[in-house]
DNA sequence: ATTAATGCAAACGGTTTGCACTACT
DNA sequence: AGTAGTGCAAACCGTTTGCATTAAT
């Protein structure tokens, strides 16, 4: 795991580093509140530098507290969005998947084969290509963290066996 | 993969042109039936030149014939995507997503702004530009009917509201 | 004191499964 | 006859909702 946001938390907080430091307040600002719930989410999310379906945060709250509620989580999965510090796609198997928003913009490649599954960022040659194309081509803009490519890996694609 | 023939159909076949007409013989073929439900289904499908989500055809079946089983529909679904007639992805809200392979392989780009969706075929310059870009980046071979592009549309882009 | 957020339980929607029965072959 | 396929109902899984209760502000 890497510590997410690169600035050092010089307070005596330490549990949530970077965009989530402020959190707290952020919500507040909005009239919104801090709870423990929250905490725990934004904890659990703090240590998460990819992708996460809904189902998988709530197992690793229930990790920090049995007690947890899939409905709290999802809920404030939703307030969390609506701050702008997360977004969700959905992933090659249907489900929802959340990314954190203040880490780098990416987007994911699956392989068929093997299943392997890799990242996708902004300044990978292949995506700058490729997004390049598409607003040349039709002036569409992919949002790459969306941006979802399920085919075959290089390995896979020499390799006999497989479909 | 081409092994899906192309091959006119010079038959007076009407009902269910190009690949369809061939099904009930490539299915007993294998030692499987051709049914009416089959039957149902497969018109529905030789109707569709898009992309459906599972439940979408089992309404559609519906229509034709109230007594449709939504489990026989999901079914033969999954024979017919192992005979290599239907394939399968998610959509951008993360539902089964059944595509017609004999038609022309194709993925999809979606607007988030408006939400118009629209088809991308591999002889899109873009599409064949991304293609090559990650063939060359990295030896990734993308499933263009797997493809499926969020973002904003031009039209989109230029306008003043919106994200 | 407000009222946002929680816990709980029930509902939901799409999809899957088990099983006895039906009907293609 | 043999077995693939069906109908049905129940299960499933991730997610959502309603509502009374709790607790952050």
């Amino acid at each position: 795991m890497r510590p997410l946001g690169s600035r050092a938390t010089h307070s005596h907080e330490r549990a949530t580093p970077g965009p989530w430091a402020a959190l707290p307040e952020r919500l507040r600002a909005r009239g919104l509140r801090w709870t423990p719930q929250r905490r725990i989410l934004v904890e659990v999310l703090s240590r998460t530098d990819g992708h996460v379906t809904g189902a998988e945060l709530v197992d690793r709250c229930r990790d920090m507290d049995p007690g947890t509620i899939p409905s709290t989580v999802y809920r404030t999965l939703d307030v969390l969005e609506d701050i702008g510090v997360l977004s969700h796609s959905h992933g090659a198997d249907g489900r929802e998947e959340f990314h954190v928003m203040p880490l780098v913009e990416h987007g994911h490649v699956y392989c068929r084969g093997c299943g392997e599954q890799s990242e996708l960022t902004a300044d990978d040659p292949a995506v700058i290509a490729a997004v390049a194309a598409f607003d040349a081509g039709r002036g569409f803009e992919i949002d790459i963290s969306h941006l979802s490519l399920i085919g075959r890996c290089a390995a896979c694609r020499a390799t006999p066996a497989r479909t």
